[in-house]
DNA sequence: AATTTTACTTGCATATTGCAAGACAAATAT
DNA sequence: ATATTTGTCTTGCAATATGCAAGTAAAATT
């Protein structure tokens, strides 16, 4: 109904704002971070994952998601249920960020669990690493044609 | 009073999840771009910038930013009423993930306002950039002799 | 036809954020 | 010396976001 007051405003023109405007929330990165890192791709893979986000928010953060072009949604071919949840370019692009929390953690906090198969590439050469992730990522996302430019 | 409930809960750890237990939500990041694209460093300063924070929460995430180690602070020499904020070197550690969200949102959103400066040097070699910028920030925030490692 | 699975929605409790005002010590002005 | 201003926060309360449990609805499975 009131559809009309769902506007987020946006706090600054400063990218660095308006980037966490998209995604500077509790769980919009996590979501991320299994698209990019695991091959959870419906509803019930994504809420299934250690953090347990509660599903109403998870409903939320994918439709805000959708919004702001950082990932799609095609039906299941197999499953007339379910939905798969895709990134788009934008939201592959935002590899490097996740990948940089991750290696920021890691490095200060030994407790932290990484990706050690990155690790060691990451510290060899990352504009590498981010190159060839990304082209895994492209392949695993970007197939739905014309879904995507 | 309540001296014990303080304690946030780690959702997992993973080192992302981790990693936006601390600076994961709307305000501290952009707390640490201040500090580290601009001279600002005491309280009233940080609170003029152009997204208006409130001034509870600047408080509150100022607290929870020094106690995960990420700034610290000093009185002003020349002026006893006021404390000077620093970047610790995990806080700097956190400039290629301030960098890597400025970048994604200014290639994606033409609106957005980058640091210009950077954006060159960024796509020719952001890791050179980040090497450079973390010896400069080092100098302006880690000049407090034993305060910090 | 009945049951189960999947993707949500709804209602309500709790936590976080936002806004305005106030407190208090130190600096500055008179 | 006294009064005013400045700077760093606190406090109270409203608005929003999150967390939890339960419910709905359609498609798949039995």
């Amino acid at each position: 109904m009131e559809e009309n007051c769902n506007e987020k405003m946006r706090r600054s023109d400063c990218a660095v704002s308006m980037a966490l405007d998209s995604v500077g929330d509790r769980w919009s990165l996590l979501i991320l971070r299994d698209l990019m890192f695991t091959d959870k791709r419906s509803y019930g893979e994504l809420q299934s994952s250690a953090e347990k986000i509660a599903t109403n928010i998870l409903a939320t953060r994918l439709v805000a998601l959708e919004k702001n072009q950082i990932i799609y949604k095609t039906p299941d071919p197999t499953d007339s249920r379910r939905s798969l949840y895709y990134l788009t370019e934008k939201g592959i692009d935002l590899l490097p960020v996740v990948t940089e929390l991750m290696h920021w953690m890691s490095k200060h906090n030994p407790d932290a669990s990484a990706c050690t198969a990155n690790t060691t590439a990451y510290k060899k050469d990352r504009v590498s690493l981010y190159k060839e992730m990304t082209k895994q990522l492209k392949k695993a996302h970007l197939q739905h044609g014309d879904l995507v430019k």
